[in-house]
DNA sequence: TGAGTTGTTCGATTTTATTCGAACAATGGA
DNA sequence: TCCATTGTTCGAATAAAATCGAACAACTCA
């Protein structure tokens, strides 16, 4: 299986990783990324369509916010927390609503 | 002149204000009024169309991010930074804090 | 090897946002 | 009052995203 494209966090663009995150689906995912440490796409879609999540979890990844790689037959993914403090530094925190780092 | 809407802290939306921020242009406006306090709509187009700056504009008061009120001729904008703050703490911080490279 | 599972990619449709000229409204000054 | 200034609203064109079925690919296990 051929691993995904994830940029290194002085490649993240803020505009991007706001947009990302202005999505309820894509914030969604992310919320429940950042309480379990890691989920496969099985596991965060709602019941929605693969391809529709498939989407999603492309853009995240785009992002930098997810990292994804492959499990067997499932995709795990996990929130890339600390390379995205390192580059915004905060930014998650506020958006989680998070209390520690 | 009729003022303009500007909703509640409490009707803030989370994604609505990522949003509003993942627009280069919009983000550009906050930032810039993140340092001068106030600002006319003339001061903060880039020479970019008067009508496309105001639809910003909009999309920027909806969101709560910005205050509008008409002064004279000209319309003052400013962040509303406390408000923000005691909705989303940390959040404008942190974004404000990263102008990205 | 063949079937079942998981998720991606493709393609088309629908929805939503951006852009900007033109017309309009409000204000202040001569 | 007339005129210039400032910005909004309208409307249409353009651009970008979301959605989702269907086909495809990678993997596991029997």
């Amino acid at each position: 299986m051929r691993p995904f494209k994830h940029p290194a966090p002085d490649q993240f663009v803020l505009e991007r990783v706001l947009y990302a995150l202005s999505d309820p689906v894509r914030l969604e995912v992310v919320q429940r990324l950042a309480q379990v440490a890691e989920a496969s796409c099985g596991e965060l879609d709602g019941g929605r369509p693969k391809s529709s999540m498939s989407h999603h979890f492309r853009v995240l990844r785009d992002a930098g916010l997810v990292c994804t790689y492959g499990v067997g037959t499932s995709h795990m993914n996990s929130l890339r927390r600390e390379e995205m403090d390192s580059r915004f530094p905060g930014l998650l925190t506020a958006i989680l609503g998070n209390k520690g780092t």
